[in-house]
DNA sequence: CCGAAAATTGAAACCGGTTTCAGTTTTGCC
DNA sequence: GGCAAAACTGAAACCGGTTTCAATTTTCGG
C-alpha cells in the first residue's frame, strides 16, 4: 500500500498540462480555460492530490502558521485563550504550533529559536517573562532579535515598540469588581492577590488602592493578602490568613477563580456563610465559578473575541494598531455575592 | 531594519565554503575539517543563523511536526493530554500543530484535509467520532484514506488496524472505582453517565454491570442515570433525577470530574451531607476534584506518561505495537468518600 | 617518500511547489 | 476577414535547504 507521494507533476502529466497550469488552478491566481480546468480537476480528484504545504510555503515565503507560545497549556485560562485563537486562525486557514515554555526562562530561549527555524508567520506570546512588571533586559534582546523574522503579539502590554500588546482590562477589571461591590453596600473589601512581580498584578493592586480611595472606603493593609500561588492553595492560605484577622472585611477579591474557589473552601470550613456573612469574587469567569457553592461572581472577559482579536493583530501587521490594547470586561453575577449582613 | 532572510548560500559564502558544507556542520552528517567548521559557526553566529525548517522539511521530506487533533481544546481532559503531548514532543524536537474539531463533523473533514496538506510526520487524534461506540463508515474511510500519507494514533481505541488505539483504562478505572467504593461497605452504588453512544462510556456501563453482578450487589436500572452531557449541568441534572427516586443509593458515581461536580452540588442543595450521607466519586482526577468541598475522591490517568505514550506510539512506528493499549488508572483518595452511614 | 585507503569537499540534482517572461490562442470589434 | 488586445499557457528560474557522486586532499603503513 506504499503510496508515493502524488505531486504536481504527476498530476500535470496525466492531465496533459503543464505543471504551471496545475499550480494556477490550486491557488486560482490566473484564469484557466475552463476545459483544462476540468481535466485537472477530475485527475487532482482521482488522486485525492493535496498539494504540500512545505513547497508551498517555501515557495511563496509564508506558510500560513502562528505560533503560539504559553506559559501552561494546561491552565484553563491560557487553553481558553488558545481555544479561542486557534478558532479563529483555523477560520483564516492558518495552523497554530502551540508550544509550552512552563514558564522556564531556558524553555523561552529554546522556543524562540524554534521559532525561529520554523518562520511561522507570527508569534502570539502569553505568559512567562513577558508578563514581568519589571522587564527582563535579556528576553526583551531576545525579542527584539526574533522581532527581526517574524512580527510577535503578546497577551500582556506592549514590551516594546512593534509588538503589539493586548490584554485583559485590568485596571478596568479591578474598577468593576470593586464598584460593584461598593454598590451592594460594601465598604470593607479585601484582595487576596499573588505575583506582585507580574504586571496585571501590580496593576490591579495599583487600581485597586485608587479606587477605594476614590470611594473613600477604608484601605487598610492587612486585607491586602499576598498569597503563594495562583492556585485552591493559594486561596486556602488566604484564608488562613484572612481568619487570623480580628476583624475581616466583608467582602473579598480573590486574584482569580481557583484562588477564589479556595478562599470560599477556607472561609465555609472556618463556620462563615458565604455570601451572607461574607462576599466573594472571582476573576477570570473559568467553569471554576460554575462548580463551587454557592457559584462565583466573577469579572470575566470575551475569549472568543480576545483570541480573534490576538490572531488578528497577529496577521494584519499592515493595520493601524496601537500600541496597547484592552479586552473589555464584564461582570457575570452568581451567587458568591450580596449586600453586607450585620454582625 | 528590513532584515532580509540569511540562507545557507550567505553562510557559505561569507565563510568561504560551499553551501554543502555548510548544510553538513548543521545536520552533522559528515565530519567537516575543524578549522572550517570553526569559521563557518563564527560566520552562523556573526549572523544569528537559523536554517529555513520549511526548506529543510522539502529537502529531508520530514518536517518534525505532529498534528493534534482534539475535540475541544478548552475542556480540563484534553488540555492535559496535549500539555503531556507537547513536553514529549518538545523533548524530542517536535513541534505540535493543534487543531479543534468542536466535534463538528465537517471540521473533522477539512481538519484531516489540512493535516494531508501540512504533511506532519504523525497525527494524534483525540475524541469527535473517533469515539464513537459504533463506529461511522463515511470517518472510518476518510482515516483509512489519511493513513496512506501520515501515520496516525488515536487517543481511543484502535478503530482499524494499523491504527494503534491508546486510551485510558476505561474498564479497569470502573472496576477499580466499584471495588473501592465496596470496599468501604458500599453496596448500593449508582452511575450518572452521559454519551452512550461514545466508547469509553459504553465501556464503562458494561463493566459497573460485570462487576456489580461479579461482587453480588444490586443492580438497579434506576441507580443508571443517563444526562445530557459531560458538564456540571449534568451532574446537576443527574442528582434531580436522583433525588426523585424514592430510594437513593449510598455512593454514586460521576461520568466525569465535572459531573461529580455537579452532582455534588446538587445533593448538598438538597440537604444531603457528602459524604456522611452518600459518597461521591468522579473520574479523570482533573484539578475540579480540589475545589469542590468536601474534595473529590476521582480515579485518576498519568498524564504525563499518556501524552509521552501516544507521542512514542506516532513517532516510532517501526516498534512493534500492540493494536490497543490501555493507560494504567489509579484513585486518587480525598474526602468525598466513607463507609455507608445508616438512614 | 610512495601508494592506497580514508577523510573532506564542491558541483549539481533534487524536494514540490510558485511565478516571471515570453510566446501562443482567443476574443472582440470594425 | 483582419488586427490589436486580452486571455491563456509552458519553459525555466527560484524558494533554501539536503544529498549523491566524483574529485581532491590527508593520513598512514611500510
Amino acid at each position: 500500500m506504499e503510496k508515493k507521494n502524488v505531486t504536481i507533476y504527476d498530476i500535470a502529466r496525466e492531465a496533459q498540462v503543464s505543471p504551471a497550469t496545475v499550480s494556477r488552478i490550486l491557488t486560482g491566481t490566473t484564469s484557466v480555460r475552463e476545459e483544462k480546468r476540468k481535466k485537472v480537476m477530475e485527475v487532482i480528484e482521482k488522486y485525492d492530490f493535496h498539494p504540500n504545504a512545505n513547497a508551498r510555503a517555501l515557495a511563496e515565503n509564508r506558510n500560513k502558521s502562528i505560533a503560539m507560545v504559553v506559559a501552561h497549556s494546561d491552565n484553563s485560562y491560557y487553553s481558553s485563550v488558545f481555544a479561542a485563537c486557534e478558532s479563529e486562525a483555523y477560520r483564516r486557514g492558518y495552523v497554530l504550533l502551540l508550544m509550552d515554555t512552563s514558564s522556564r526562562a531556558e524553555n523561552e530561549v529554546s522556543v524562540l529559536k524554534r521559532v525561529q527555524e520554523l518562520r511561522p508567520e507570527a508569534m502570539i506570546l502569553c505568559g512567562g517573562r513577558i508578563d514581568l512588571e519589571k522587564q527582563d533586559p535579556e528576553f526583551l534582546s531576545l525579542l527584539r532579535q526574533t522581532m527581526g523574522f517574524t512580527r510577535i503579539v503578546v497577551g500582556s502590554r506592549s514590551p516594546l515598540p512593534g509588538i503589539p500588546g493586548i490584554s485583559v482590562d485590568h485596571r478596568a477589571s479591578m474598577e468593576m469588581a470593586v464598584r460593584y461591590l461598593a454598590g451592594l453596600g460594601h465598604r470593607e473589601i479585601g484582595f487576596v492577590y499573588t505575583g506582585k512581580q507580574f504586571y496585571g498584578t501590580a496593576e490591579r493592586l495599583a487600581e485597586f488602592r485608587r479606587v477605594m480611595k476614590g470611594l473613600n472606603l477604608p484601605l487598610r493593609k492587612e486585607w491586602l493578602i499576598g498569597v503563594k500561588d495562583y492556585s485552591v492553595d493559594g486561596g486556602q492560605e488566604g484564608a488562613e490568613k484572612l481568619l487570623k484577622l480580628e476583624k475581616i472585611p466583608t467582602a473579598l477579591l480573590g486574584m482569580n477563580d481557583m484562588v477564589s474557589a479556595g478562599l470560599l473552601q477556607g472561609l465555609l470550613a472556618a463556620g462563615l456563610r458565604v455570601p451572607e456573612d461574607i462576599s466573594l469574587m472571582g476573576f477570570d469567569d473559568t467553569f471554576v465559578t460554575c462548580i463551587t457553592a454557592p457559584q462565583l461572581t466573577s469579572v470575566g472577559y470575551d475569549y472568543q473575541s480576545y483570541g480573534a482579536e490576538l490572531v488578528r493583530a497577529a496577521l494584519e501587521p499592515e493595520a493601524e494598531w496601537e500600541q496597547d490594547r484592552r479586552i473589555p470586561v464584564f461582570i457575570e453575577e452568581r451567587a458568591s455575592c450580596a449586600a453586607p449582613g450585620k454582625r
